[in-house]
This record gives C-alpha cells, structure tokens and sequence, in this order.
RNA sequence: GGAAGUUUAGCUCAGCUGGGAGAGCAUCUGCCUUACAAGCAGAGGGUCAUAGGUUCGAGCCCUAUAACUUCCACCA
C-alpha cells in the first residue's frame, strides 16, 4: 500500500522517522562482500568538546553524498564514524571546568583526573553522534571508534615501539614552543603568529678589558640572564677584532666570549646578537656550533628563575623586562629605545605568548619518513582535489622538521619510557609493559609523565579504526580507503600525517584520493567563531527548514576547495526546492489510477515524451560523471535545472492536458511521470536523503523499500532521441515567443487568442495544440504551411515557424513595423558573426569538424529566421 | 620573505578539456492558471580587475600590474 504525502512539505514531521527506519534496518552497515567492491571513507573524527557547527555540517554532508552514491552504485560502501580524544583541546576545557569548583588536576591526581576526563567523554562524546543522526549521515555506528579506545590506543602503542625501534623516535633537547599558561609544549603548527608593537632595547655591553661597549639590539631585554654570548658576523669588519675577547654581561657577574657566526645579518640593528640558546631556535643553532652553554632562565610559568635571576627571580617576564630596562638606564647601558614591529608567537589554544624554551622532549625523525610520501603525491598515485593543495602539501613535506610529539598533559596516550631513577645507571627503558624496577640495574623506574601528540594517534585513524595492527577481515576488505574528506585548515596537521604513517606501518597510501573543501564564513565573510559569536547553528537550521535544505545549500553553487558564505536565503531557496519537488510528487500521485503498479515506458510515445527522456537520460550521465569528479556542485546545479526548468514547468505543464483527456495518452504520461520521478529520486538522493526516501515510499514502485538500496541510474542509449529532442525543442521555443510579445502587449493569460502557426514542421506543430491552447493562451489554433490573409494580425517569428495572431485594436501597424526591424537587426547580427566565422579561412582549416558543423547550422538557422522576419516585413509595406 | 587563492550582473557565487556570458537573491511588469504564492509567465541588468601576449577564436592559456584573502617561514 503506497503512502499518501502530506499537503505541505514539513521535513520535520518524517527526517527523524526515516533516519530510525535507516538505522533500524541496518541499511548503514557496511558487509564485507567478496562479490563486490569496496568504498571506504572514514570520517575526520570531531572533538569530543565540540558540537556540530557548519564545518562539521559541512564536512558530513559532503562525505554522505559520497557514501549514498556509492552505496547505490553497488560498491560496499563504508563510512566509518568516530571521535577524536583531542588531547589539549579537551584537557583545557576540563581543566576549566574544574576551576569553576575550584579544583585543579594537581588536587586531583594523575588517576583522578582521568577518571575526570573518562566521565567527560561519555558525556560529550555522544552528544555530537546525536546531532550527526540529525544531518542523515549515513555512516555505519555499529564501527564507530574513538581514538583512545583500546584498539586505537594498541595500534598507536604499536607504532610508537615500530618508530623506535627503526631509530625514528628519539628524545632531545630542542627549542620549543612553550605555553606559561597550559604548561606544556605546543607543536609549530600550533603556534599562530601576530603582529605586535614592541621595543628595540639597544643595551651597551662592556668589553672586559675596558676597552670600550659591544652594542648589542633586542627585543627582549629579559632574557640577557640567560646570554651565553654575543655573536657577529665573520665578514663584518667592524667587529673582528673583538671575535674572542670577553664581556661583561650587564646586570650580573658573569663574562661571555664575542663569537663569530654566519647567522647574524651585518645589516639589521647593530649587528652584534645576544645569544641566548635556552629561549630561541636559532640561538640555539648558534649555541651548538659554539658550544655555548645553555642557560635555563625561566620556570614553566614564565616566571623568571631562582639562581641566575638574582634579584628578578620570581618576578614575571614582563615584570622583569620593565624592571631590568630601568636598571640598565640607570647604570647607564641603555643606548636606545626604538619602536619596532615584530611577529609573537601565541598558542592555538589560549592566546598566551609562547617562550621559545629549551626542553628535554620526544621527537619523530622525519625525513626519512618525508620521503615517499612526497612521492606518492608527485607521482599522482594519491590525489588532491583540487589539485592546488598539492602545493602546500608538498612545501611542507619538503621542508619537514622533526616532529616533536611529547605534551605535557594527562589526557592522552602516555609515553612508554621508563626513567631508571638511580643516577649512576640512568637507563631509559622502552616497553609496554607495566615495569616497576630496572631491567639494567634493578632500581627503582619512573614512567615519562608525558602524553603524545593528539595527532600521533589521529595519524592512524584510517587503518588504526579497521583493527591494524591486527589483519583484521575489516581490515583486509576496507584499507585502504578511496576518499578523504577535510578541510584545507588540516591538511599539515592531519592529512600529511595519516600519508606518512599509512605508507610507514601499512606500506599502502591511505586513501586514494583528498577532496578538500573551504570554509563556511559568515554572511560577511568572516570565519565564524565562538569568539566573534558569528557561528551559525546546524541544529536550528535542521529544525527552521530540515536537514536536506541545510544540506542542498552546502553543496549549492560551491567549487571543491572554495569558501563559501552563509547567508539564511540560501537555505530558504533550498527549502523552496525541495518544497517544489514535493509538490511535483504530489501532483503525479494526485493524478495516478488506483490500479497503477509501476512505470513502464510505452510503445509508442509523443514526441514531449521523448523529449523529456532524452533530457533525463542525459541528466543521468552528467550527474553521475560530475559526482565520479567530485564536481558536487555542479552535479546539484544540473539536478536542479533539470527539476525544475525542464521536469516541472514544461513537462509537467505537457501532461496536463493529456490527463485531462484521458484514455492512452494520459497512461503514457503517467508512465513517464512516474519512471523519470523515481529516476529524479535517485539521482538526488545523495544529496537530500529525507525527502527522496519520502517520496520514493509513496511512489509506485517495486526495486526496493528504502531509496537508500536502489540501484542508481545509468544511461540508456534507447531513450536517446536525438531528433525529438530537437523537435520539440521548436514548440518551445515558438511558445516562448509567443509568451513574450503576450507579455509586451499587456494581454492577460486569461484572454485566449487565435493563433494561426505557419510552418513545414506540420506534424510537430498539428500535435502540439493542447499546448499552444494550455501554455500559449491559444484560442483557435491552426497550422498551416502558408498563412493568407495575414493583416492586423502580429507575427512571432522564430527559426521555426510564423505566428499570426489578430490582436485587433491592439495592433499598431508602425509600431509593428519597428518591432520586427529591430529583430531583424538582432537577425543580421546573428548571421554577421556567424558567416564572418564560416568565411573565416584560418577558422575552417583549425577548428575542429564538429566545431564548424555546430557553426553551419546555427547560421542555417539564423538564415531561417530572417528569411521569416522580411517576409513578414514585405507583408506589413 | 616564500607560496596559493580570489577579482564575472546591485548582492552571493557557478562557468568542467578555449568555440556567441549563467544561476539564485534583489529590481521591474503581469498573473491566486486545481502540484506548488515556499508559486507561474516575462523583462531589465555584465569592457568577465588592468595592460600586454599566444590562438582562426580567450572569462578560461602565458607574462606583468593592482586590490583583497589565506597558508608557510619567521631576522635578533
């Protein structure tokens, strides 16, 4: 029994209905089927802080249409869900929550905290799978992971062991990028860069045997304590010959040696650097080259240490700053103070400066591992698409650095390394096991406190969720996946990761292909953010117009890798899309026999028909050509021009009268409705899930209960019908005509008129009377091949034919006469480009033979038409 | 400093391998025509940022310029 549809569209009433019945029928779950092939996306884990915002809304739909496509197309589609533990991310916000009670982690314990952070991901972590089901992600639950889940965090203890055992995973000591107020280090990329105005301290230090000041130029002045020299260039001969003699560093009693070193600029400032290898990277490089010592001079928090502070010890780094720049001018070492712009680094997270420090901390070697994953990506065997982001990609790749992977946080995959804690032995033990003693001496050991990376363990995610490093059948059958699916924000972050680690552990690519998309901005173009509180909400979207609107405007008019903005009209033009697709439905439904069973074609069909299966039939094809390119917006747009432009206001309209008189023209009709309907309904699916399920269980059809298990469309050469398509195309065309000058004369559509159509196309033309009398406002119709007594009548001409039609005191003959000179300048100009085309040699003998076919009969045409227009010209003298 | 992207109708954006400039919204005109006023039928509106070049032919390819955006690197 078919379902009725509702009068109004109202997702509301049936997306969640239908989003059970999917997930009930188990129609989401991927089976291994040796018959046939695989197609696995797996999705970019969310935060588990985070709820769904327009990324996500993004992300997720363009990774539906993927899955549904593919899914129908009779690959084994698996779309594999998870969450990501987001280490920093997620440790802030719990930290923050709990200094609401006025409790920190310290209060709590390593242990308590966790167990903290556990309750926190049993909240959070579903909350945002529940607003995915809003969406109508199709993705199969029953696979769903999390990246601290016991096989994630296997394969991630795994891999950690496989690095170092290869050498790859060393610990050192490096500059890093410090956060004061999270307390742990954060990666490079996680470091955001602003312009700030701050100070040139230019500051007199004395040489040590009196004989006179190296003036140095910094923008630090604090961290002169930890100065372990003062370097030059070796071509600046203003300073060779201080290279090697001693200073006097201000504000303390210690001495340091002038170096000499490539590094330094003659140009910038004075040319003379304070080095200070303990807080920053190249100073750092200085001081190994020089075997300079590192001095430590800042605690975890930014403030300034005991022992080498003196008397600033304690005080803030910018507290000390303000304090040392006035001892130095009052000791009279301050040269000058000039204004200076300069890059700060400040953290991702919570927008405090970073102090560059040196610090003992984990790291991945990483050229070796660099290496063929630039290869995969040059040598095209894994795609981005677009292609521009190969760019970026590839410029980090190349210019890779070692990865430091240690953070100091608890929420995360702890370190597996074992500090022997007797300091004549001082062993570093690598195990998964839980030792407590020494294996070398027997002493007590001590874990690293440490976590990893939040993206050591998202760089897993494709082969780490199907049950690596075990040979899974999920495994076998899944990995390597086809697309990825992100953002281009984490391409650096995410992406590149997942490349190197799958061709490392799995020696496959992990997947074959990147789709990249933008941003959602807001309406004025800004990035939407929490802090600007800009941000649009999915859900409110989902219950002002429904999922498949919100999901319709995603993928509207939107290149791969583009921005996009938001704006709430978008999505109205969705839901009006959608409410004229329910409406069409309902029109077929409305219009249909009790006893129909299902569409089947006719024998013998009207040229309209053929027509409009011609143009489904090539819809068919670009649709699916545009999806197998990623091309989702313009497989939308072809989608929605074919709908609405050719499916509703013209064949729809055709049908009319054909069901009104009834008999086997109308039964044809219905068949067609009905077989290019459900072929529509297909086609959209993808891409607006709720309504074509809707309206695929009302329709009378027998492939199968869920749209979601159809078989998608394929073209059919038998309903190409190249010549109806061109024939009718010339009713339309005369139609149109015949609207516009209706229109330009004020004749209301009620006012029926007789018209008298002179053409050699008879037979299209004879048959098409209830379409002139239904869409043309045609009274009387006559087709004739030559039209007599044609006086105060107007003529609309196209290449096609003349139509005469008496307009009575309407008709002005002059201005008659204007009308049709200026068609027939259009006319002229027409046939001016295009013989100027055809008479052109360089033309004929280039282009291509279609090309000038095309061309020739354009100007056949043309020629037509003007042939028509001075014809009727001569009558009118 | 390096790289990428963008620049097309009043607005937001499409335009796939070069072959007479497109959509939605907005504006204007006329319509409650039994699927739909969340609609129907029409109209107006563009030197495709600028300047060169390649080509029979350029919005599309090449070079330069300008403006905006983003990413990367960060010079004390």
């Amino acid at each position: 029994m078919r379902k009725e549809l509702e009068k109004t569209y109202s997702p509301k009433d049936f997306e969640d209905r239908l989003y059970k019945y999917w997930e009930e029928g188990g129609f989401f779950k991927a089976e291994r089927d040796p018959k046939k092939a695989p197609y696995t996306i797996v999705m970019p884990p969310p935060n588990i802080t985070g709820q769904l915002h327009m990324g996500h809304a993004l992300d997720c739909t363009l990774q539906d249409i993927l899955i549904r496509f593919k899914r129908m197309q009779g690959y084994s589609a698996l779309w594999l869900p998870g969450t990501d533990h987001a280490a920093l991310a997620t440790e802030a916000k719990i930290v923050a929550a709990m200094k609401e009670e006025g409790v920190t982690k310290y209060d709590l314990g390593r242990d308590g905290f966790m167990e903290r952070a556990w309750a926190w991901n049993d909240k959070y972590g579903s909350r945002i799978k529940e607003q995915q089901r809003k969406m109508g992600t199709s993705c199969d639950w029953s696979r769903s992971r999390f990246t601290m889940d016991e096989g994630c965090s296997k394969a991630v203890q795994k891999v950690f062991m496989d690095l170092h055992g290869k050498g790859l995973i060393y610990r050192g000591e490096r500059i890093i990028n410090w956060c004061p107020n999270c307390k742990t280090s954060i990666s490079d990329i996680e470091t955001e860069y602003e312009e700030q105005d701050g100070f040139f301290w230019h500051i007199n230090y004395p040489i040590a045997d009196g004989s006179g000041f190296v003036e140095i130029a910094t923008t630090r002045p604090e961290t002169l304590l930890g100065d372990s020299a003062v370097a030059v260039n070796p071509k600046d001969e203003r300073y060779t010959h201080l290279v090697g003699k001693m200073l006097k560093l201000p504000l303390t009693d210690r001495e340091i040696p002038v170096v000499a070193d490539e590094y330094v600029d003659i140009e910038f400032g004075t040319g003379c650097v304070k080095i200070t290898p303990a807080h920053d990277p190249n100073d750092f490089e200085v001081g190994q080259r020089h075997n300079l010592p590192v001095i430590h001079m800042m605690n975890d928090d930014a403030t300034i240490m005991e022992g080498v502070g003196g008397k600033y010890a304690g005080m803030d780094r910018y507290e000390a700053r303000k304090a040392m720049v006035a001892d130095l001018e009052a000791q009279g070492l301050l040269v000058k103070v000039e204004p200076h712009k300069h890059n700060v680094g400040t953290c991702q997270r919570c927008g405090t400066t970073v102090e560059p420090t040196a610090s003992l901390q984990w790291f991945v070697k990483m050229k070796e591992l660099a290496k063929p994953a630039i290869d995969v990506v040059k040598s095209g065997e894994l795609r981005y698409v677009p292609k521009r982001f190969e760019n970026s990609y590839l410029f980090w790749m190349e210019n890779i650095r070692d990865w430091c992977i240690s953070r100091q946080i608890w929420w995360g995959h702890r370190i597996p390394a074992f500090y022997c804690q007797n300091p004549d032995c001082g062993h570093t033990e690598i195990t998964l096991d839980n030792i407590t003693k020494c294996p070398k001496c027997g002493a007590e050991v001590k874990q690293d406190e440490d976590t990893l990376d939040t993206w050591f363990s998202s760089a897993l995610w494709p082969f780490s969720t199907l049950g690596w490093p075990e040979k899974t059948p999920d495994y076998e059958y899944f990995y390597p996946t086809q697309t990825l699916v992100t953002g281009y924000d984490i391409i650096t972050f995410w992406v590149s990761r997942m490349i190197f680690s799958g061709l490392e552990h799995t020696g496959e690519k992990p997947f074959k292909d990147v789709l990249i998309h933008g941003l959602v901005r807001d309406e004025l173009g800004r990035k939407m953010s929490k802090s600007l509180g800009n941000g649009v909400d999915p859900l409110e979207i989902i219950e002002k117009y429904g999922a498949d609107a919100l999901r319709l405007t995603l993928v509207t008019g939107n290149a791969p890798g583009n921005d996009m903005r938001w704006s709430e009209t978008k999505v109205t033009n969705s839901r009006n899309f959608a409410n004229k697709l329910w409406n069409a439905s309902r029109y077929i439904l409305m219009n249909l026999p009790e006893d129909f069973e299902c569409a089947k074609l006719p024998e013998n069909m009207p040229v309209e028909d053929k027509w409009v299966l011609s143009l489904y039939n090539d819809l068919v094809k670009n649709v699916t050509a545009n999806l197998e390119a990623y091309e989702l917006g313009i497989a939308v747009q072809n989608l929605y021009d074919f709908i609405w432009d050719i499916y509703c206001d013209w064949y729809i309209e055709l049908t009319k009268p054909r069901i009104a008189a009834g008999g086997d023209t109308a039964l044809a009709a219905q068949n067609v409705l009905v077989f290019v309907m459900t072929g529509i309904l297909k086609l959209l699916h993808p891409f607006m899930p709720f309504i074509t399920e809707e309206i695929w269980q009302s329709m009378p059809q027998t492939e199968s209960d869920t749209i979601m298990l159809a078989k998608w469309c394929e073209y059919d050469e038998a309903l190409n019908f190249a010549k109806e398509k061109e024939d009718f195309s010339r009713v339309i065309e005369t139609i149109r005509a015949i609207r516009v000058q209706r229109n330009e004369m004020n004749v209301p559509p009620s006012k029926k008129v007789t018209e008298i159509v002179e053409t050699k196309f008879a037979d299209i033309f004879g048959n098409a009377q209830p379409f002139f009398e239904k869409l043309a406002g045609a009274g009387e119709y006559t087709v004739v091949g030559k039209a007599e007594n044609t006086d105060g009548m107007i003529t609309v001409v196209t290449d096609s034919a003349r139509v005469f039609i008496p307009m009575g005191e309407l008709v002005d003959k002059e201005k008659e006469l204007a009308r049709l000179e200026k068609e027939k300048k259009a006319a002229q100009k027409d046939i001016d480009f295009l013989s100027g085309k055809l008479n052109n040699q360089g033309f004929l003998s280039k282009a291509p033979a279609q090309q000038i076919e095309n061309e020739r009969a354009k100007l056949a045409k043309a020629e037509e038409k003007m042939a028509k227009i001075l014809q009727s010209i001569e009558s009118l003298k």
